[in-house]
DNA sequence: CGCTAGCGATACTC
DNA sequence: ACTCGTCGCTAGCG
């Protein structure tokens, strides 16, 4: 999942902060992950059909401990597929089919923890699981929104866009669709790793100075990602020292083609140069639901050619129409059929209401909010937070928490600034030397024999030309 | 020596 | 044809 390696090498610039942090201001979740997360305690019985509400209640515990530390959460679920991860769905389908066999083989063994280890591998989230959480968020009173396809780029899109303050998540594709924030690893206590996109130029291991946001997207799409898989031989590292000598994917492309190291034939790379397009006009342009308009967007817009003589976009999905888009886009439908859901709420839905009213009984709940202490969080190296448990939020037809008497100190520090972070000048400034302005080959100079290297890249340069076509505004809009 | 890619152990717990 | 794992270790490549 994701660019395979990436969060490993930006660990450098990232920054330890607990969730607290982003007191009084949205934040979005990337709700999959915790759905996941949520899942393997009940595997067992979610692969074989008995209800259980431990997976909403692992999602709901982590609601709450935002919401005691006033971080307004806004819930994002995965939508419909795109037709481009079609072959690794099939391979992962598979596998878990094979693994719930395994499983149930294994338990009519007698062989219970074994069975359950199966169980575990074979979890699957399922949309009728997303939709229980849903209806349990909805009563709650929490916001929410389902992505029309992938909810990386809806996050990224409500984060770039202002509409939160950061993201939460454990994709390293939010990197790659240019989220200024991400606070990644975050634990059960709100502790985890921010990483910003103003402090890439920052990292050490992996050193991103001087590189356009263009830049950055080709080294994570080299690197292998969930739209094209890397070219064999090359990963992360090799991919950010090409970029860095030689900027753009046409001129790396050609530089490869004349690499003794690699034996790439020009239809590998041609036909590779398509597929990188592709990858990168998805991560540009995806769709997205914009919760103002409510209306389909794209993540950046498209480029504005008269009459779409640019040749399908199929791969970017179908493109709903609004009033399909406010049902789905709201969680009144399904995103792969779009047929209304049922108001009922699902068993396991009621399962959750059940327990959570019994743990609620004989205490106020707006009141255990209001009076929760903020000091109930202790600094012992590690930060713990001891009493929010027992304090379930508010439902959603009761009147909210009456909010605490902001003092001015409350009240500047909402207004401030955010943390001091480098200019973001070194993003912008890049501009493209003459074309393939390589600084230096790969092999030494001695070993590549310049005729023939340069017959073939005046060969091949008329189809890696098809990859300048696309403008990317986004290196200009969100610096 | 740097790097890629594959492997096994591992997850969760009010 | 009805939603994504990840980490650390290491063999083996150039």
């Amino acid at each position: 999942m994701g660019i395979q390696g990436l969060l490993q090498a930006l660990k450098s610039s990232g920054q330890p902060i607990n969730v607290s942090e982003y007191k009084n201001q949205k934040v979005a979740i990337d709700t999959y992950g915790w759905l996941h997360k949520g899942c393997i305690q009940c595997a067992a019985e979610l692969a074989q059909g008995i209800p259980t509400a431990k997976y909403i209640q692992f999602v709901m515990h982590r609601v709450n401990l935002l919401r005691h530390f006033k971080v307004i959460p806004v819930m994002v679920f995965d939508g419909g597929f795109l037709p481009m991860k079609k072959e690794t769905e099939e391979e992962r389908r598979r596998n878990r089919e094979h693994n719930v066999q395994k499983a149930m083989e294994l338990l009519r063994s007698g062989n219970r923890s074994q069975a359950e280890d199966f169980f575990q591998r074979a979890v699957d989230v399922t949309p009728l699981m997303a939709h229980s959480l849903m209806q349990t968020l909805r009563e709650e009173g929490v916001e929410f929104f389902v992505a029309p396809y992938e909810a990386d780029a809806q996050l990224a899109y409500l984060a770039r866009t202002g509409y939160v303050s950061a993201v939460i998540s454990e994709d390293s594709d939010l990197i790659a669709y240019q989220s200024p924030r991400v606070l990644y690893k975050m634990d059960k206590f709100g502790n985890g790793l921010e990483i910003q996109m103003v402090r890439l130029p920052m990292n050490k291991d992996l050193n991103f100075n001087h590189f356009t946001p263009t830049m950055i997207l080709t080294t994570c799409i080299m690197a292998g990602c969930d739209y094209l898989p890397g070219l064999p031989g090359i990963a992360l590292k090799t991919a950010h020292r090409l970029v860095k000598q030689y900027r753009s994917i046409e001129c790396i492309l050609q530089i490869l083609l004349a690499e003794s190291k690699y034996s790439f034939t020009p239809q590998d790379l041609v036909a590779y140069a398509s597929k990188f397009q592709q990858a990168m006009r998805t991560f540009h342009h995806h769709y997205v639901y914009d919760p103002t308009t409510r209306t389909i967007q794209n993540l950046t817009p498209c480029p504005d050619t008269e009459g779409h003589v640019e040749g399908d976009w199929d791969f970017l999905g179908h493109r709903m129409d609004t009033a399909t888009a406010r049902s789905v886009c709201e969680g009144y439908a399904n995103p792969y059929t779009y047929e209304l859901y049922s108001t009922e709420p699902t068993a396991d839905a009621r399962l959750y209401r059940s327990h959570s009213g019994r743990r609620l009984s004989g205490q106020d709940p707006r009141e255990s909010v209001a009076a929760a202490p903020l000091n109930s969080v202790e600094l012992m190296g590690q930060r713990k937070v001891t009493s929010f448990f027992s304090l379930a939020a508010p439902p959603a037809v009761a009147p909210a928490a009456p909010a605490l008497p902001q003092s001015q100190a409350t009240r500047a520090e909402f207004k401030a600034p955010r943390p001091k972070s480098p200019e973001a000048g070194d993003l912008a400034l890049a501009t493209a030397p003459g074309p393939c302005g390589a600084k230096r080959l790969i092999s030494d100079a001695a070993d590549a024999e310049p005729a023939p290297a340069k017959r073939k890249r005046v060969r091949l340069s008329r189809y890696f030309a098809v990859l300048q076509d696309d403008t990317s505004p986004g290196n200009a809009e969100f610096d």
